[in-house]
DNA sequence: GTGATTTGCGAAACCGCTTTCGCTTCCCCT
DNA sequence: AGGGGAAGCGAAAGCGGTTTCGCAAATCAC
């Protein structure tokens, strides 16, 4: 009895039923009375029945697939975002098929068609962040599109991302609470739009206390060298500083080596606070922190996206995910 | 005309020739002349025509999906690995269905269940790291199935993972190159599979070189916690050491705390190196860096499962990867 | 020149499930 | 009692390819 697979044929046909019937049966379609609908389900579990997962998506025209695109899906924070949204979608049944960095190709008509000709249930595209637009792909499918972590210029687009402006007012926040006044901000460029938006909700916080930055906003770049030397400008510029807001981990770190460096203590002298969570994003949790941040909700877009795709009619627009302050040594 | 979908019937019909000519000559299989197999692709071109994949999957018995288990997605080491082999497989028209978390699953028989019903091509087993050992699940599933990044106890299964007997070598090597000689050893629990063999071969090559650790190994944990105490210990038994090697960068870290505080330099008195390669999983590469460090080879685990996984036969036993040291500030 | 292969192609079965449609029965209403 | 509607089920038509098999024509061997 070397029996191969069972089928829903082999059910049907020790049910005694027609095999449309055990279809309707198991699916809990159109009208079959109870008695038979039981019967059949012990039959199906007796014989040990799985529907055959090919089939079954070949006639209902549906993958259980999910396509997705990224621009470079080994950014670390695309990385979180893209394993979160994989374990989701696979909670459900849904597979995802993955189209690494065809997001900035040029053409990227010959993905779309792959994807369509694949029957996918719907895409997720995941940008390299809330800096840049990512172009809207949308009309190209015929199926859900939605953008997480990034932002479109289709106002009818579905996307959930990061809410800078109260990464913004929420680090200000944090830092008045904890008794400091005189704040500087050190950021990226100013035109992009995530370094731009912290800004400005940071300065909205900073206005309602009747306050204003202690130095000009320095724009810069993301990384640890330009907080260096951004802060070492500020400290020499407004010795008597008594906070950084620095608008990412990177520019933290770095900043916190030109505090020390000067001779001050952080947080005594100079309170700190980054955004990403960096360290929470490499140690999971199980290392003790040190940087005070703002966790932007990485993981939150991730489950959100996984979980609004699949809806019936997901409302255009761009929905936030709340960032959340994760306060730790430097404040 | 509002055309739908252009069919294989289709282009069938179009280019005269039968349904199953039209199929055989796409596939190149069968014996098809070399003028019909051009005019059936030319006439397919022409239409526009794309293999509806879910048909084809259905017809061939397999899906182009790749079932992915995990013991926890969201570990940052699994998420490399995640990452990349969604990648390499996406390129490769491969999908993948992760089931998180049913690795350590008591009964993991309905997941198996689950992906078999899918017609899996393969199967890829994500460990949490080479510390201990994963289930064998190679016997159920009657596809491929590789282990990246954790090992099994058949010695039958293809596995892929880190070589941690080379990185101890690397680091030691690495240390003597820079002249350090009285060299001590933190890392995790002796029975901890990474650490013992890193520890065995750090001593292997220091044996080679005429040497011992200046310092019994120290087995704890992999935190930096640990790393703090340990240093300390250490420098307060053996104060003339001059170079630690640490079972993993979050002991490094806690470590260089420790022998700062204790009023050496780094790497003046003392040089450190890790293990892991945060840094860089981190920031992706965009930042400057600090600690030296062995980079286990995450990404090249990942690339590797995925270009073995669809190989017709791929040797049984265990494949080690190349671990790399990435030289920083600390040595 | 004849028989044995080989080549090129088409007919049709098949993959296993969903879904439409139509046929009986049964129930209810008047 | 007769008619209308709903409930329960089965036959059969897909879904869109792949693949087996058979047949006619072309090629080969001797």
């Amino acid at each position: 009895m070397a029996e191969s697979v069972i089928t829903l044929s082999d059910v049907a046909a020790a049910a005694g039923v027609s095999l449309s019937t055990a279809s309707k049966a198991l699916n809990g379609t159109d009208r079959i009375s109870e008695a038979t609908r039981q019967h059949v389900r012990v039959t199906a579990d007796r014989l040990g029945f799985r529907h055959n997962a090919l089939a079954r998506s070949f006639a209902r025209g549906r993958s259980q697939t999910i396509g997705v695109l990224t621009h470079r899906a080994s950014n670390p924070f695309t990385r979180v975002v893209l394993a979160t949204v994989a374990t989701e979608l696979g909670a459900k049944e849904q597979a995802i098929l993955l189209y690494d960095a065809r997001l900035g190709d040029r053409d990227i008509t010959e993905s779309i068609l792959q994807l369509r000709a694949r029957r996918i249930d719907g895409v997720i595209v995941i940008g390299a962040g809330t800096s840049f637009p990512s172009p809207s792909l949308t009309s190209r499918f015929e199926v859900p599109v939605i953008y997480a972590f990034t932002f479109t210029e289709d106002p009818s687009d579905v996307t959930i991302t990061a809410d800078d402006d109260e990464i913004g007012r929420l680090a200000v926040r944090h830092l008045l609470s904890k008794g400091r006044r005189r704040i500087a901000h050190l950021t990226a460029e100013p035109h992009d739009n995530a370094a731009q938006r912290r800004a400005a909700g940071a300065q909205e916080v900073l206005a309602e206390a009747g306050l204003e930055w202690a130095t000009p906003v320095r724009f810069g770049r993301w990384r640890e060298g330009f907080g260096a030397e951004a802060a070492a400008e500020v400290l020499a510029e407004a010795p008597d500083i008594d906070a950084l807001f620095c608008g990412s981990d990177a520019i933290a770190r770095g900043a916190e080596r030109a505090v020390q460096a000067s001779g001050r203590s952080v947080p005594d002298d100079v309170a700190l606070i980054g955004v990403d969570n960096w360290e929470t994003l490499m140690h999971d949790q199980r290392v003790t922190r040190h940087l005070t941040t703002i966790d932007v909700g990485l993981e939150e877009i991730g489950r959100q996206v996984a979980a609004h795709l699949l809806e019936p009619d997901p409302q255009p627009g761009i929905r936030y995910v709340a960032p959340q302050v994760i306060t730790a040594e430097t404040t």
